[in-house]
DNA sequence: AATGAATGAGGTTTCATTCAT
DNA sequence: GATGAATGAAACCTCATTCAT
């Protein structure tokens, strides 16, 4: 009996309890999710090029090598958590700017809505904070899928703007692609903020706040009429 | 003490000079310098983690243990690159504060300069943005630099709106805390279109109308007033 | 509780048994045995320190990453071994002593052990002889085994002399300390030397003549006398 | 200023410190005696293999390049070491030997001095006892000295014991290159054991005590007579 | 479909040695 | 002779991926 040995039987009795608790609650169907979800708590903790693949499948409680029956590459699943994950909640993003009737409550419904998704699941916060802006080989289809959300939610800022615009609740001579940037780069200082300090505190409360800000400026009303 | 004393001690301190003249005078900068430069570059090209030291050297024109010669790993080079270089920067945003009259100018000024900086030197903006928020083993003391900075900015930036308070320029029921995140998040998604879109566009032009969208808002005259 | 419960934890059971036998039954051991013993060798012929992990990997057929599969470093190899293999041999040791029935027949059945061990595996021999001193950062955990080997050794021969002493067959002024020095020394006097001519003569039938000339010394009897 | 800048701030006084006193305390003729006793102590500290010749060079107060000027390699020293530094100390137990009168007190020379010399300089000790055995590329040559030494050794016990012999103090019936394996593992053994525990006791001492044990032997006299 | 032992390419880093000053 | 910055070969080790079971 060597330390090797022993180091085996202790990793023994984990491994059993993984493996009962694993078959007792799986239907073994949502592989996929499950999957992807074990890899978004993993990327969160240690960021994507620090996780390994085995630390995924540990998380998920499959064998290395199933990962691969579903994600082409540990790059693929990073892919598919901005495709498709990011996709769904953009979704909902949309719902909820239509429920609304003019253009303020809409972008009140939008960044509320973005911030509760975001607040609602930390580490999809994490890794979308983190990883989406990082320069990599991935960067070829990763860029892909981040700009096209950059750009649809860019669109529906723009559009809730022009929408403002014609209602006559927003300034005409506002250069649109500036505000675009101001609330997108709000927001996301906003998330940032929050996930670095711990995620604590309710950010969807600070929706309302935030838009009225954008609205009213911080300049006192005698210095904007002036100007 | 003979002649022959005093003839050594001349001689010693003759040596001396010289030693310490030769240990002040060698610029080590100079390849800390080109290292740390060529590294920037590599990095933004193909980000941190793709790069390898290799790479580096060669864009420097030196063999890979030089590199070693000057900094502990390949992460001490990102790390100083933060801890130095973006600490230089800063130091230029702060002088440039102080030679405005009132806050909108400081503000303005602060803003011009980030852009300025920023797109005067592509690589540094392109590795500040990418690598700033990545998740990483580096964070402990990656971490240190960036929050530091950022804590900086945004110091600089209340201190600017109290001022404006103290002005009259500035309402006094602004949330501080979410007029800097508004200032700071902007700021950076600026640069951060700037960056992915090529970089080949006048980014300083764009700060005079950033903080007059700060001030003013978004709403029309009429809708402000009425709320 | 209905049949379809039942028969789920009837296939649970099955399954939970089939996962046991085969986590026990996998008999890493073989691999493990297989790298350690082609380290051995490949240290035998070139020294630890310049031996090379992909050399070890040829020696045993396996790719050079197997290795670490099985051994947390090049270092641990060399730990393993002292760890594992030279405790088997010691326990060997030991029985043979209680093999006998004085204390002379003791010493006598101990080195003649000591000497098959080695001879039987010329490998371990040279390893044992070359590394076990070796003034290394290794040293901290390599120094554990050795020493405590060393100590047990040391007291196994100390029990000896004492029985001696009881029985009577051993001078009862003898400076125990230095006696079991004596024989270890020149246990492993012989063995170097064995090793160093190329360990082809018959080294076990040494015994009989070394624990001699312990007992008789190498004075005349009638000067052992006199003093 | 940054870090790199600070580090070197700091080594400079150190270096500062070390030229003056190399300056002051140095007459630049024994360089290769001063190389030669900073890496034997260099190498007692961290063992050949884990010292670098930059701490070699450092302990000896010279440049890395000095060093090649008076060896041609890191294991030259070594070798150098092995080739004069323990032959003068062979020759002075020659000296001692021819001293005496009669074999046992030849041999009680030998070892006093034997165990004196290497108490006297501990660092020689422990590079003598550590890397006189290791089995390495140095072997080719290192063991020409090494081997040479330990023949040299052998003979001179050889020949004390056939001293011996004639003289009528040791027996007839003696295997004779048992003896001198018996001598000089157990002197080697009691230097390994003084170097392990600190060097702290006075070995030399136990000279006498050791010869006496090889001449009467641990058997009882009753028992010795009746064999 | 699931497993996980095995693979081996490729990265970071060290350090003995050289050579222009 | 002396220096020490620069070199670059080579080592250890990691880990994404494969494939026989």
């Amino acid at each position: 009996m060597n330390i090797h040995s022993l180091h085996k039987i202790r990793l023994f009795s984990a491994d059993l309890k993984r493996w009962v608790i694993k078959k007792l609650s799986r239907n073994s169907s949502d592989k996929y999710n499950l999957i992807l979800n074990a890899a978004i708590k993993v990327f969160a903790e240690n960021g994507f090029f620090y996780s390994t693949v085995s630390q995924i499948a540990r998380e998920a409680g499959v064998a290395d090598g199933t990962i691969y029956l579903y994600f082409k590459s540990k790059e693929d699943i990073l892919l598919q958590f901005f495709n498709c994950r990011t996709q769904e909640v953009f979704d909902r993003f949309r719902t909820e700017v239509e429920k609304a009737g003019n253009a303020r409550e809409k972008l009140v419904n939008l960044i509320r809505r973005h911030l509760e998704e975001f607040q609602h699941d930390r580490a999809m916060a994490i890794v979308f904070q983190s990883e989406a802006r990082v320069k990599s080989r991935l960067n070829g289809r990763l860029d892909k899928y981040v700009k096209d959300l950059s750009k649809k939610y860019m669109d529906l800022v723009g559009e809730i703007i022009e929408l403002g615009q014609a209602e006559g609740s927003i300034r005409k001579d506002v250069y649109i692609s500036l505000a675009k940037r101001l609330v997108l780069g709000s927001v996301d200082e906003v998330i940032s903020t929050w996930v670095n300090t711990g995620g604590h505190y309710d950010m969807a409360s600070m929706a309302e706040p935030l838009v009225d800000l954008y609205f009213k400026g911080i300049g006192s009303t005698k210095t904007a009429a002036v100007q």
